[in-house]
DNA sequence: CTTAGAACGTTGCATGCGCATCTACATAGC
DNA sequence: GCTATGTAGATGCGCATGCAACGTTCTAAG
């Protein structure tokens, strides 16, 4: 079962896919995971933050008056409804996140940013920025840039929202 | 720190941050995330399998003997030593994996590929490969795939061993 | 109006992970 | 040889997450 490259550009398995397809996303996997878990390092250190509360403050404090709906929030930082109402309850219980309820929807609820908040976000963004501009941005040119954009439009079409 | 200013004309912060680079960013973890977990369920529906386990089997199958030091799959399979020590515990349990003396250095274990843990990983193969081509390789064109290569060997010089 | 079904958010539960710590062994310095 | 430091792996503990189930509220069919 040894997945040993000889056939170069031959099939290697019921999945027609050759082992430098298979290398690729091996690295993709490495490279996203390795990122992601130096900045969100960088976070905790410098700012007792997990990336997952910076993801949610962001996108509250770009939202219209600066809240989102639960459901419409959990999608956008990738979590399960359960796993966003628990986050929810450690930022509200820091003061960085209030809910409200929902006037035209009673059983809907609304996560809000609070000055707090707004003001813990403004710390931690340079520490995310620099995080992502180091190890991401700088590396690439802007050619490769707008490459990997334009892949990535093509993996998720709907992904460039939000 | 390096700053080999991108030259965004609209720096948006004190990390001189295009706000398109950001979202090529947002982008890329967005994709990864979901590929992942499209991969993950379909692994887990049909083999049962969870997505780390059949990185553990894949591993150590490709390895001389089917076997590695604990520490030295740890970093392949992006885990901390603890969570590879429950991990090849489980596996242990199920009889696909099985811990071995390491001759020269008495601290040492391997962990080992049974034949039923090389079955397991045949059997699950199939829609691993597939997953992956249907999410991923079959989207892009091999022109985009070069690039994809080669930016992340950029991202991570180390990252396309294994 | 009534009722069936769906949607929103929360909760119980199980799981999987990392950090700090521990023990056993290895290696360098004396 | 003997001690000090480092390394391999396991364990206690806490935490974050997802799934299934629940109550509440909205919506559509009759």
């Amino acid at each position: 079962m040894t997945v040993t490259a000889s056939e170069s550009r031959d099939a290697i398995g019921p999945g027609e896919i050759s082992s430098e397809e298979l290398v690729v996303w091996r690295m993709l996997q490495r490279a996203q995971v390795r990122i992601t878990r130096l900045l969100e390092t960088d976070l905790l250190v410098e700012h007792d933050l997990a990336l997952a509360s910076y993801d949610v403050l962001s996108q509250l404090s770009e939202a219209p008056e600066r809240r989102l709906r639960m459901n419409d929030l959990a999608e956008r930082v990738l979590l399960s409804r359960s796993g966003l109402t628990r986050l929810i309850d450690r930022l509200q219980r820091d003061g960085l996140v209030q809910r409200e309820a929902c006037a035209s929807d009673a059983r809907g609820l609304f996560a809000v940013l609070t000055d707090a908040g707004a003001l813990r976000l403004a710390e931690a963004t340079p520490t995310y920025l620099r995080g992502i501009r180091t190890r991401f941005l700088d590396v690439l040119d802007a050619d490769e840039l707008r490459q990997c954009a334009a892949m990535l439009t093509k993996l998720f079409p709907d992904a460039a929202e939000h």
